[in-house]
DNA sequence: ACACTTTTGACAATGGTTCTCATGCTGAGT
DNA sequence: ACTCAGCATGAGAACCATTGTCAAAAGTGT
């Protein structure tokens, strides 16, 4: 290996300003929100299909958290980096994280139980919140 | 009241060809189909609007199960009635329907601890089954 | 057969998401 | 600072699953 080998010019995921600036939508407003939504909140200023490359960026690189709407729909919302589901309200969309040791062990269990490997697993609870009741 | 009235004429949710169709298609295949799948798989003889309408109405009736593969599509499968989750092989397809009563005690539970009322909630492990490893 | 309601299906319309590709920027090397 | 190759962007087209439209077809009770 020649020391004078340049480290391979490591393609680049560059820090544009488009990038920081859904990265910061996301950090910006709690809850779930659609690519869509995300684009309006930037006034249009981050083309649409750069805010979708963006966020399916990051949901690959594990930094946000991606889940389906009922409709199918994909949202997204910065998340923290540990392992957990989501209680969300079905009328105003309000967040709460949830962890629970006890479904991971189960569906660890469950799965083991009939020859499942590489298990993985999506939780999410709905509910009406308290405000919207 | 008049012996002439009508029993009100309760509307009807017939059993025309085309529901029995699609309803048979479910019960002869295996794990999960899109809409569109089984359209085809019935030869294009039950029009595609048909195959949505119907699925809908058998899902909302809780005759089949209905879950979105990770493109966020629609697709279908008869179950047994009662509540259930499923694992499914990420390779196959092969699907295990599985019953967790921790898992539904322990949703209710935090749902209510945060205020949430209407709990409802979707959980499907992934996994690679043993024909597949 | 008649009057009336439900269902169907070809086709149009939606709407979220991805693709295209000409143009814009970035950054490393000079 | 200047250059150049390559990554990034965005306007719009293309995709495609799903839903809406509505006139024709089929079913139902009299
Ligand atoms: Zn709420
Ligand atoms: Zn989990
Ligand atoms: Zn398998
Ligand atoms: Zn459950």
């Amino acid at each position: 290996m020649t020391s004078t080998e340049p480290q391979a010019q490591q393609s680049g995921v560059r820090p544009t300003k488009q990038r920081l600036a859904v990265a910061a939508a996301l950090e910006a407003t709690a809850g779930f929100h659609s690519a869509q939504e995300i684009h309006e909140q930037l006034g249009g200023s981050v083309g649409l299909a750069t805010v979708y490359r963006t966020l399916t960026m990051l949901a690959d690189a594990g930094d946000v958290d991606m889940m389906r709407n009922e409709d199918g729909e994909a949202i997204y919302r910065r998340c923290s980096g540990t392992h957990h589901h989501h209680l969300v309200c079905r009328s105003c969309g309000h967040t709460v994280e949830v962890e629970g040791p006890a479904v991971e062990r189960w569906t660890n269990a469950i799965a083991a139980e009939h020859g499942y490997a590489d298990v993985s697993h999506t939780l999410e609870i709905f509910g009406t919140c308290r405000d919207c009741r």
